[in-house]
DNA sequence: TTGTTTTAAGTGTCAAAACATTTAAGTTTG
DNA sequence: CAAACTTAAATGTTTTGACACTTAAAACAA
């Protein structure tokens, strides 16, 4: 549905408004299906996207800040969401040698198998629960579009 | 900057992660973006968002889950939002005439004046703050994949 | 060395989101 | 009409985000 249709609104917005609202309701809506999504592994977006950070820099690991440079939310505290992870033995924490300020974050074998669980899900028929009907041109275009929208 | 470089992704993404990163990324950018400018204004983005919309019906008014189904984000307690807003005394909440169950929720004078000093704020130098780079065609096109995405 | 500054991580606190539940008024159906 | 159902708004509770502050270690400068 387009977004006039969505936020009901009665009068035609201007050019950069459409978007840049589009932009936070489009979010809002992805945020809403990855939280559904999640549930039965109780997992909250921020979560998995520590775990997924975890896992693509496996099996070095990285610092707490290093996590937080790399979350799409970087106003999310790190610290307490590693803390999560760890209760629920995703993660692994051991002290940096050299820095002793420094904890280094690993993700662990259960983490490691609970995001190939989270995939299969996602894939369920074949293909991904979201955007099936954007070409790959225009998934290029869309993340262009979105970092000129940024400068 | 690109998205890679903002999440210092190593290896290369597929089209789609890439697109659907982006969006909550430039999502989580411009919603730090706005906390800041409405921050002078002691305004959240919902309640920016909530006053917009009271502006936007004024001066019919709206009932409580009228509001909530126009916000961008839907999981939002409008209840409550309202009766902060009231407090500021930027909106003002009256029975419905016909439906006891129902509040029509209305944009005050001084909601009003608020809006068009933030709107000010906003455009400082004759332009928008943000997304200054982009054509008119270009913003369309943003608009018209996001909407495209969703379905 | 010693005092200052910077950096990494954790903590405290308050407001907001998430989600279920409650209350009350309206609607429908037997 | 009365009971069951539905809808509108508010509230209760737990978790999370926002953001300042603290602690501890490292780096730096006099």
């Amino acid at each position: 549905m387009k977004l006039e249709q969505e936020l009901k609104s009665t009068k035609p917005m201007p050019a950069r408004q459409r978007a840049t609202l589009n932009i936070l309701f489009t979010a809002s809506w992805l945020d809403c299906a990855m939280t559904r999504q999640l549930r039965p592994f109780s997992l909250t977006p921020p979560q998995y996207n520590i775990l997924r950070i975890l896992n693509g820099s496996a099996p070095k690991g990285l610092s707490v800040l290093d996590i937080k440079s790399r979350m799409l939310d970087r106003s999310s505290n790190v610290s307490r969401l590693v803390e999560k992870l760890r209760l629920a033995d995703l993660a692994e924490r051991v002290p940096h040698g050299k820095d002793r300020r420094m904890v280094v974050v690993t993700i662990s074998e259960k983490g490691k198998k609970m995001l190939a669980d989270i995939e299969q899900a996602r894939f369920m028929d074949g293909n991904d629960v979201v955007a099936p009907k954007l070409s790959e041109a225009e998934l290029l275009e869309l993340a262009h579009l979105l970092d000129k929208f940024r400068e």
